[in-house]
DNA sequence: CCGTTCCTTTTGTTTTAACAAAAATTTATC
DNA sequence: GATAAATTTTTGTTAAAACAAAAGGAACGG
């Protein structure tokens, strides 16, 4: 990936907002092959973060806060992205009998089988992206990302 | 930035995964702290870009299709992108005599003033963001960024 | 020329994200 | 125990991004 062929610029750039610029066009990347990675499945990126979350807490259940902070949206938005996998069937939400002001969110048998599907293909996409990288290249760069 | 406390996972996760995730926190980090800083300017970051790439044209006026292939958004939104910096001075809108599919944009005098204001504080937001990089190790960053 | 096709931009619509505030419940204080 | 304050979630609204299609003009082929 050019920097400066894609953004076609033949000025030279402050290092560092080469370095940010190119953090973007990787987002970018990312974003949009992990996005048709799951366009079959219709589920957004964000609601098959939302299963992972939830898979991750192996049949607890999980607040809406939690959901949320391990997430990058918004509160209001958690909500209706949950409302949106609850229309699907991928989970379940009830209120949580010891403090009512809580909801408690578990995932479904059938969302935890479509999130099986979902990972396969979202590996692949993620496999695709770092392609060109050596185990050794990754581990490195992961190094340096630490810094930020 | 750790990873794994932001978002709260004891478990190991595949290295490409990670790799992944981490650049999109950056991203995050990167869209916040520049977004904060043009705040008071009361433009987005997508309309800082397209004033940057007026500039960067140097008098000469752009196409509406010339900003967008140099952006990351859809043709529809730059339109409307434009239509907003219009709003407020800062670009002048005609269409082209030679062709009049196409329309000149040009950034204004004002519009180059309140640039270089912005410039400021993005470049002081952008040096926070890579404070704890050295030189040497944001080169060896963007090394391994352009694998991508 | 006239119709067709292609190119560039705009308009319309829907989905998603950001921001603000309200509702419902619990906890604390007097 | 009533009132205020704090916590958790939801609702409402506005702004931005994604998607689809239309409008307007240019180029081309007969």
């Amino acid at each position: 990936m050019n920097v400066e062929e894609i953004i076609k610029t033949a000025k030279k750039m402050p290092l560092e907002t080469r370095t940010l610029i190119h953090i973007t066009l990787i987002h970018n990347k990312i974003y949009e092959h992990v996005g048709n990675a799951l366009k079959p499945f219709e589920v957004s990126l964000q609601q098959f973060n939302v299963l992972r979350i939830l898979r991750g807490q192996k049949g607890k259940p999980a607040n809406l806060s939690t959901l949320n902070e391990r997430m990058v949206t918004k509160m209001s938005n958690t909500t209706r992205l949950v409302d949106k996998l609850l229309a699907k069937g991928y989970v379940d939400r009830n209120v949580c009998p010891s403090n009512r002001r809580k909801v408690e969110i578990l995932i479904t048998k059938s969302g935890s089988e479509v999130l099986s599907k979902m990972d396969k293909v979202v590996a692949e996409a993620e496999h695709d992206i770092v392609q060109h990288f050596t185990k050794q290249e990754l581990e490195q760069l992961n190094l340096l990302l630490d810094k930020f």
